[in-house]
DNA sequence: GTTCTTACA
DNA sequence: TGTAAGCA
């Protein structure tokens, strides 16, 4: 009652519901590196294992590059603890642009705010009739 | 029928 | 990443 081993590209496009031409852009990136079989791509757990880890870091909102770094040091050095050293860096990077785009949305809601209220006090001051939408 | 490469959108 | 062409 084995797991089964190996799989086509198929067998991972559907079981992580993507498509065949994702997994085939995650290896011309480097980011997986199956075996071949002729031309044939054959996946293995490892293999299963690396996209599981490149989907979750997509979903993060790492780059393929950032993954791929993670990925890496865990093939070279199978060092866990250096792996997580990097992961965290990463995530402390993603923190901090999350929150420089929110300090940048909330600038613009600000302005906007501003330029609602100087237009309604334009139209104000034209008809005499206070416009309040909001 | 399925997968592959290449090239363009 | 999607899609299409032309192979194996």
């Amino acid at each position: 009652m084995q797991e089964r081993d190996t799989f086509t590209i198929s067998d991972l496009a559907s079981d992580f519901d993507i498509t065949l031409r994702t997994i085939r852009f995650y290896e011309e990136q480097g980011l997986i590196e199956p075996q071949r079989e002729g031309r044939q791509r054959i996946f293995n757990r490892r293999d299963r294992a690396r996209l599981k880890l490149i989907l979750r870091g997509k979903r993060i909102g790492l780059s393929l590059s950032e993954i791929r770094e993670i990925l890496d040091l865990y093939e070279l050095a199978r060092d866990e603890a250096s792996q997580s050293l990097k992961l965290l860096q990463l995530l402390s990077d993603r923190k901090q642009q999350l929150e420089e785009q929110r300090r940048d949305i909330d600038a613009v809601l600000s302005e906007i705010d501003m330029l609602e209220q100087h237009c309604r006090t334009v139209i104000d001051q034209m008809t005499d009739k206070p416009v309040h939408a909001g």
